[in-house]
DNA sequence: CGTACGTTTGATCTTTCTCAATAATGGTGG
DNA sequence: CCACCATTATTGAGAAAGATCAAACGTACG
């Protein structure tokens, strides 16, 4: 029934969070659009662009920064496959943030008004994008505390046990891990820390056998542990799936 | 045409993002709504209910907050007249944080099943809560740039940037500046901060010129040296409203 | 095998927190 | 109107988390 397509990824995602009939899922896997590939660096939005089509990530890693005025820059979101990169601007008119990519990313660009037609046509999908928008702005308000709450140890914990998670739904972690190929620079600005300090608090969280790391792979020896160290809870991921008894399988790397 | 209701402040914020003929505004004001009157520090949302109206603020001031673990308070969001305060829940069954009065206000609940109907019968309608969501979404990740990467009076100078603009399109602000009655614990609350770094930054700002305090009413006296020192740019607020030549005219309290 | 990029380490400095006390302020009952 | 109380604002002194500066070490890759 549902033939594999480059929009695979998009309608696993939101079937994570909204129900969706099978017709529904044909229908947006028959979206026209126009696939591109990104390499690491390359941006995908840039802020100010008045954009005239919506995309979304069919493969690699990306992620949402923004600068201050004195060139900080703060990443503002992760996005993994399937992840809708512009859904602002389905409805906005002008980028207030930029998308990047982090490894080489496949890219689909889908006519604006082709989304916002399917979006009015079939309820459910209208409703599964919406909820996608809300899902993300739950994720911001819990990056909002991460930051102005929890200390670097714990936002770092919390930051690795969101990403298993998100990673898991779209089946990208395995019994191992995962992978993530982010620099300790890049990770420095999702937690708005100093390299230098991430450094020294992810070997302070592996040398408390939180975790494991061989290059950009982590594992998580002990869920539990880890999640306690990030005060982590997965609620406000808004994750239908039901919990699996076992998160990452405790092994070696 | 439009006779003066309660929802008329939903109308109002609504307008400012998106465009409404007048039977979009007739009909969100015809909505059939419950009002209640929420005493201080009195709880209008809590984390984890499965609500059943969806609802939002028609006089006074909330926030979203979440906690940590060990219990340390996070504010997420400010809410004025006019926002929404529960469009999650318009879509998503369990509240992934609280909300709660700052100061008495009148709260209009809202069936879901209204709200929902409305907004797929009035495609602008639906849009304009879209856009609304996206908007949110919008400030939260210049909250996160603010959290991550600005430091003490650069981040206490934004959040009264940001409330001076949003404030004024609502109409709250006078020639004198504007009333936003939060202790110095809850601004701490909001910008990650102790109170007492809050309270020494704040005696910094005002002995540099960039604000006048009396009790919990601020004036800028230079909106411009204001703006710089906070790294302000409006964008984020995707709000459509001309610049005013003017934002507070700078008077004296 | 050299270059570029990323990681790791050390030493020192700053910002912000913590703890503690004092001063205002607003509201209340008499 | 006044004394009293609770809450909030302010100030000081010392401690700690995280930043900054600088250098060395690894690793991937042409």
């Amino acid at each position: 029934m549902l033939l594999e397509s480059p929009l695979r990824p998009l309608v696993r995602k939101l079937a994570t969070h909204a129900t969706l009939s099978d017709a529904d899922r044909q229908a947006i896997i028959s979206l026209p659009f126009k696939s591109r590939t990104i390499e690491p660096g390359g941006y995908i939005v840039r802020e100010g662009d008045a954009p005239k089509a919506s995309c979304l990530l069919i493969s690699g890693f990306a992620y949402r920064q923004k600068h201050t005025g004195d060139g900080s820059r703060q990443i503002v979101a992760l996005l993994i496959r399937g992840d809708l990169i512009d859904l602002q601007n389905l409805y906005l008119d002008e980028s207030d943030h930029n998308v990047q990519a982090l490894t080489r990313s496949e890219v689909a660009f889908i006519a604006r008004a082709d989304l916002q037609a399917l979006a009015e046509h079939r309820p459910a999908v209208g409703r599964a994008l919406f909820v996608a928008a809300l899902v993300e702005a739950s994720i911001l308000r819990e990056w909002v505390l991460n930051l102005g709450r929890r200390n670097a140890p714990a936002r770092l914990a919390h930051v690795l046990c969101e990403l298993a998670v998100r990673l898991e739904a779209q089946g990208l972690t395995d019994r191992f891990g995962y992978h993530f190929p982010m620099t300790q620079e890049q990770l420095a600005d999702v937690t708005g820390l100093t390299p230098v300090h991430v450094n020294r608090t992810l070997k302070g969280l592996e040398s408390q056998g939180l975790i494991k790391r061989d290059r950009r792979r982590f594992s998580i020896p002990d869920w539990r542990a880890l999640r306690d160290a990030g005060d982590f809870n997965e609620r406000y991921l808004h994750e239908q799936i039901q919990e699996s008894a076992s998160r990452l399988t405790p092994e070696l790397i």
